[in-house]
DNA sequence: CTCCCGATAT
DNA sequence: ATATCAGGAG
């Protein structure tokens, strides 16, 4: 397992091969920001970002989606996955918005994870992103890079690998430490194509060294 | 734990 | 053909 000090050498190398580092979903308003967060759990932020311009003309403020009928939603997102689930978490979310939050989107852990469709990493995600909250969201690509570098072991959950790395890095790296995590995932160490060969963290690396034994690559 | 689920890369 | 993608609810 890497220690801290390994750890933020690690996170510092990434930082160095993406130096801007934000998220990618296109959003124009904190609420429109929530919904593309809903929106894109196992999806990929590209497909999210083709169906929200329409899904936002549509439906600007939460009063707007809050009564519409599922129906339509859906076919604004079909070309999402999950888009029967995410159509329903899109109205009830925005209803209880209106109902409970002044139609503005809450700024605690408790209060977004109320919402529907809205769970610990995405809570996570609108926390920083949105109100500059230091978190950790850690999503596929965030659990994967940890996994292969040993940050964190195997048999941890993304709440465990959220606690391991808030005690691994200074809070003023969190957020940044988050995107670029992502970043590192999506670009450099893809789940099915690590590119260990020109990795800069290679020497470092778990996986790197076992994939050299097995003379994978 | 299972179910949800289209688009894309491999 | 199959794995993967900014997961969450029941």
């Amino acid at each position: 397992m890497l220690n801290k000090s390994q750890t933020v050498a690690a996170i510092e190398t990434m930082m160095t091969e993406f130096p801007d580092v934000k998220s990618e979903l296109k959003a124009d308003s904190d609420f429109h920001f929530l919904l593309a967060v809903i929106l894109s759990a196992q999806a990929t932020d590209k497909s999210v970002n083709s169906a929200t311009p329409a899904l936002f003309r549509r439906f600007p403020q939460p009063e707007d989606l809050a009564v519409a009928d599922v129906k339509e939603v859906e076919q604004y997102i079909k070309n999402i996955g999950l888009y029967k689930n995410k159509a329903k978490y899109l109205v009830a979310c925005s209803r209880s918005l209106m109902e409970n939050y002044h139609s503005q989107v809450p700024q605690t852990m408790k209060e977004l994870t109320s919402l529907a469709g809205v769970g610990r990493k995405t809570a996570d995600v609108v926390l920083a992103d949105c109100f500059n909250i230091p978190t950790i969201a850690v999503d596929t690509h965030v659990a994967r890079i940890c996994k292969r570098l040993r940050i964190v072991s195997q048999k941890d959950t993304p709440a465990q690998i959220e606690q391991i790395l808030m005690k691994k890095l200074p809070r003023s790296m969190w957020i940044r430490a988050h995107h670029t995590l992502i970043f590192w995932g999506r670009y450099r160490c893809q789940a099915r194509k690590p590119l260990c060969e020109t990795c800069p963290l290679f020497s470092v690396c778990q996986e790197g060294q076992n994939r050299l034994k097995q003379d994978i690559n």
